[in-house]
DNA sequence: CCAGACGTTGTT
DNA sequence: GTCTGG
DNA sequence: CCAGACGTTGTT
DNA sequence: GTCTGG
């Protein structure tokens, strides 16, 4: 699954692959975790893609207690579409989680954590719903959830869940705002290819969130 | 009708 | 054991 | 995802 | 908001 990432990547790297409109101000997170804050890509009506930040962790507009998010920072694909939590999001508010790679945990032998990145180094895409939480104060909340799909060859030792990241190619079509049929967007929702990926272990440094350091990327000898 | 849930993960 | 917070 | 808390009272 | 369960 994805439940803590990194996002490594010059604005001009962002700019380009991602198609933003213009340079973003962006810092190096190293340990990104639930509930903080995140950069996310999202198209306005015109077509035009912005980078905006949100919280991570889903909070559905209906929420009673903002908190519901602290639970809700994956969305499996299988059931994303029918979900009441997500099921509207899916359709209209789609957006792309810029990354460098994720973490993810073993949990057979030992707890071991791994770095997965994209095997040339390029950067990498989650596919994620966004939502708008009206608090009490009339103030508005924005925050979103990353998408889940089965682990593919390369993962699967590690984990049986993986986030489903998309190619450039595909970024076109699940930020299209007029895009709603299901049918559209489950074929996005494959494993991505254990080839072009890459993932080497960590060090227990990046067990906590406290650490956010270029050691935590670091691969561990033994 | 109203009340209560609405999610994922991993582990057993 | 289970929930909250980052 | 993992780490860390997990409680009440009264007083400053 | 919308669906399920009682």
């Amino acid at each position: 699954m994805c439940g803590r990432f990194t996002i490594i990547l010059p604005p001009e790297v962002l700019a380009e692959i991602f198609g933003l409109p213009e340079l973003p101000r962006i810092e190096a997170r190293y340990n990104i975790a639930p509930t903080q804050e995140v950069v996310v890509i999202r198209q306005n009506a015109e077509g035009l893609r912005q980078l905006v930040t949100m919280k991570w962790g889903l909070i559905p507009s209906w929420a009673k207690d903002p908190h519901i998010g602290n639970k809700l920072i994956n969305a499996r694909c299988e059931s994303v579409h029918e979900k009441p939590a997500f099921r509207q999001a899916i359709c209209t508010r789609r957006c792309v989680i810029p990354a460098s790679g994720f973490y993810d945990w073993t949990h057979t032998d030992k707890k071991i954590p791994f770095y997965v990145s994209m095997a040339d180094g390029s950067p990498m895409a989650f596919a994620g719903i966004w939502d708008s939480w009206k608090a009490p104060d009339g103030s508005r909340l924005e925050s979103f959830t990353i998408l889940t799909t089965n682990a593919n060859s390369l993962i699967a030792p590690i984990h049986d869940r993986m986030p489903v990241i998309l190619h450039p190619a595909e970024f076109d079509l699940w930020l299209d705002r007029d895009i709603t049929e299901p049918e559209k967007l489950t074929r996005l929702y494959q494993p991505y290819p254990s080839d072009l990926l890459r993932a080497w272990p960590v060090s227990s440094l990046v067990n906590s969130p406290r650490n956010e350091t270029p050691a935590c990327i670091e691969q561990t000898v033994s």
